[in-house]
DNA sequence: CTTGCAGCCTGAATGC
DNA sequence: TGCATTCAGGCTGCAA
């Protein structure tokens, strides 16, 4: 699932693929995303260049010369496939492998020059696709009301504080939440209080400053890792049907229900349950 | 104002 | 074996 690490290594291989191509052709074979692309925008595109790619939380922005920009959500399962001139389908992320039968869930295809093709690849269709002016990007309702980036000076402990005055939530649901911070999903939640050693039903009315220290240190770091990890194992661009450039993540609890908790001497069973009906993956031992 | 939750979608996993 | 049900998940928009 594309959480913020993920898109951004989207976003660095965007830039090394498709920047300052032109855009020739566009092939919808499907009308419904999560929103319904709107073809009339989608045909003003048409031999504009590619400028700039940028990543904002987990959407992406791919901004045009005319003054446009794509933006875009994948969503729970969506994919961008890269199709050079070898006609070889090559990965823009370590979040998903390739295979066979792929194509069937092709849902979009940019034709751009030098014979490269980009495909919006969508299993679930959660994601979407709109064409927006780039001045309104910030006013867009999408984006207006996101909170910090995960690594921006303003995530820190006196925004913290300040944004859970007098609310009585659970950890887990404010980190969760885009207008806190920005980026962070179910799995990273997971790992973040897990590296923390917060239960993720404790109220943040009764978190420490201490703790609130810990939470934003390892949510930076634990995020710069998978961009890291994630980023190297692609570089190449391999075609996954081969090997290479998987990276299997490894998680501390996440999806780990009834398996020993990996911290040192420690031998409790990770247990799981649902806040705001999501999985919610915890050490009672460790996590307090 | 804040918080909670249905619904969007498909395929894999599980239940009977 | 096969059919039916459940689950996974981010985000929006509406209800309480």
């Amino acid at each position: 699932m594309p959480e913020l690490p993920e898109v951004e290594v989207v976003k660095r291989s965007l830039e090394k693929n498709i920047i300052n191509l032109i855009i020739k052709k566009v092939i919808i074979n499907t009308n419904k995303l999560r929103y319904k692309i709107e073809k009339k925008k989608i045909k003003k595109i048409i031999t504009k260049k590619i400028l700039s790619i940028k990543r904002r939380s987990k959407y992406l922005i791919i901004n045009l010369e005319n003054k446009k920009s794509i933006l875009v959500h994948l969503g729970m399962t969506g994919k961008f496939f890269i199709m050079n001139n070898d006609n070889k389908t090559k990965k823009t992320s370590f979040y998903y492998e390739l295979n066979q039968g792929d194509e069937k869930h092709n849902h979009i295809i940019f034709h751009l020059s030098k014979n490269t093709k980009l495909i919006y690849n969508d299993v679930r269709k959660f994601g979407f696709i709109k064409i927006i002016l780039t001045k309104d990007l910030l006013e867009n309702s999408h984006l207006k009301l996101l909170g910090p980036e995960p690594f921006s000076k303003k995530f820190n402990l006196i925004y913290f504080k300040k944004y859970i005055i007098r609310k009585k939530r659970k950890i887990k649901d404010i980190l969760m939440d885009q207008n806190f911070v920005s980026g962070l999903g179910n799995i990273y939640v997971n790992e973040i209080l897990f590296f923390s050693k917060i239960n993720p039903k404790k109220s943040v009315e009764k978190l420490k400053s201490g703790e609130i220290l810990r939470i934003i240190k390892f949510t930076k770091k634990i995020l710069l890792n998978s961009i890291r990890k994630g980023g190297s194992s692609i570089k190449d661009f391999n075609d996954g049907l081969g090997k290479k450039g998987v990276f299997q993540q490894e998680f501390k609890v996440y999806s780990r229900e009834g398996k020993k908790c990996h911290r040192k001497n420690c031998s409790e069973l990770i247990k799981k349950f649902n806040i705001s009906n999501r999985s919610t993956f915890y050490c009672q031992r460790c996590q307090k």
